[in-house]
DNA sequence: CCATTTATCTGACTAAGGTCAGAGATATGC
DNA sequence: GCATATCTCTGACCTTAGTCAGATAAATGG
């Protein structure tokens, strides 16, 4: 651990005096940082923003935005109107002028960033490469939010959305009970979201099931990881959050139905302490059935 | 390409969200960034640092410095002395206090990065460990500098006494000519060093050599890779430093003897055009020799 | 309809970061 | 020994970054 801590440090200093430059290069066109990524994030969603939105998304004052809004106005990069569905709320959006000035931002990015690896061999670009892939999946890793949303929160549906599309993909006979978005997410169930920078890159969610005994154990349901995020460790780690969840309600045990065919989630359930027991349910697309009991002191 | 570059952007972003934080912290203990990032300067020569040399490593105007200066001193983290070979020149060196300062900064960073790793497994932070190391080597690799020094250059006698001694181990045979430093560079020859952050980790020179059929080439001595640095390709990039040099000394052609144990050594000369040659000279530990000729136009 | 809340803006203020023009003292070349 | 260059410092000045206290206008709850 002190020795990774030791790298990461040394890293960041090599990093950092290598690439500060690619910061300040924002400078040189002539605009303080702050504005330039105040127009960064003004273009970042094609129809504007919010002030509001703006404020939280960069974390500025509301003095200190609206000053370097009416900067860049004066500029004629960016363009503020009244929200037409609260008059209070202001919108921005960028200009014609704007959009071509966060092209030659972008276009000064990548030329700075090509010159760093222009003196590099094609093989050693490609090395680089893949390490940064992999610091960048496990840095956002390590600054993962897990948390509780409402079923009806619109990213808990487009998640699912996307877990059904995958499961749709393999069993291809199935698509008639999807088909309703309603019957995507259960209301009485309680859903988690993996953001990292605010994106939904996992989600999981349980609810009540009655077991063949009687019982009502916490059913793990929806639970799907970005494709780009398999084998961080992730969909482990929702795992134990929902764990925690169904313990907090009293549940005393939390059960799921898979299938064979999908190898990884079948070796994460055995080797995180599910044991297989037999049917509980008659879903069609189930060829085995899960169950860990929940320590009741947990929650 | 362009993929890699959009894959550096990517994590530029991603990794400077994250460890601005660590940046910042310098912050935390109610002093200026600048002021903090003086302080680390300071202490990073043990015997002190002139204010000149201050202002060329951290780029600062002079009045800057000098007002920066004035703060560590009223704050008692360091003292400035006229330098006794130069009453115009002041050299600052930290005071007790200010070394107590600087193990607090390396302690808060340190808690730093450890919490940023501290959500990872084991395995993963060994993997993202070696990533970053990947990454550090690749991108100092990157940003080299390859330049000529003057044969009595401290650095240059340093770096060759280096490669003596790796060449003593592997030969325990050989000490009597190496052991009189006036052997190990030869004035006539000309000499490169490869600098990273101002480090040497690399050297590499050639000289004049009289060759059996009459002619004169330039032979390539005391070529030498730091052992972190190798399989950089370092070695190539000094290689073919050097025989630009030759060719602008007007040599019709490289020469170099090795010997066989260097594997690696020997793949890097064939690879680059190297032919083997009958034997040019009586070194007794050599046991194979090289010749590539030059293009008269290059240089 | 009125009190309260919400969203944005303006004015006043502060610290940080940095530049520029000399002043003053010391070293160096001739 | 004198002109010139070098090194550090102070004073004056500027922009950037950011905070805080209201003012204003629109929305919301009752």
């Amino acid at each position: 651990m002190q020795d990774d801590v030791a790298t990461l440090r040394r890293f960041n200093l090599a990093w950092s005096q290598r690439t500060g430059v690619l910061e300040h290069s924002f400078l040189g066109l002539g605009r303080p940082l702050a504005a330039s990524r105040l127009l960064l994030e003004v273009g970042s969603s094609p129809d504007g923003a919010s002030v509001l939105d703006l404020r939280t998304r960069l974390g500025l004052d509301s003095g200190y935005l609206s000053r370097l809004l009416r900067r860049l106005e004066r500029e004629g990069l960016v363009l503020t109107e009244p929200d037409p569905a609260d008059q209070r709320r202001r919108v921005a959006s960028l200009t014609e002028d704007g959009r071509r000035e966060l092209r030659e931002i972008d276009r000064r990015s990548d030329a700075l960033a090509s010159s760093l690896l222009m003196p590099l061999t094609e093989s050693q670009r490609a090395r680089l490469a893949e390490a940064l892939r992999t610091a960048e999946l496990l840095v956002r890793a390590a600054t993962l939010e897990i948390g509780e949303h409402p079923h009806d929160d619109p990213r808990v549906l487009a998640a699912v959305g996307r877990y059904v599309d995958e499961v749709a993909d393999r069993f291809s006979d199935l698509d008639g009970g999807f088909n309703s978005p309603g019957a995507l997410v259960d209301p009485g169930g309680r859903y988690l979201l993996a953001l990292s920078d605010g994106v939904v890159v996992g989600v999981g969610g349980i609810r009540p099931t009655p077991m063949p005994d009687g019982s009502v154990a916490a059913e793990v349901k929806r639970m799907w990881v970005d494709p780009s995020w398999r084998g961080s460790g992730l969909g482990r780690r929702l795992l134990e959050a929902l764990e925690q969840l169904a313990a907090s309600d009293g549940h005393p045990a939390v059960v799921l139905d898979t299938n064979r065919v999908l190898g990884e989630a079948l070796s994460l359930y055995t080797r995180t302490g599910y044991v297989e027991v037999p049917r509980y349910n008659d879903n069609p697309h189930a060829d085995a059935w899960f169950r860990k009991a929940l320590s009741p002191a947990a929650g």
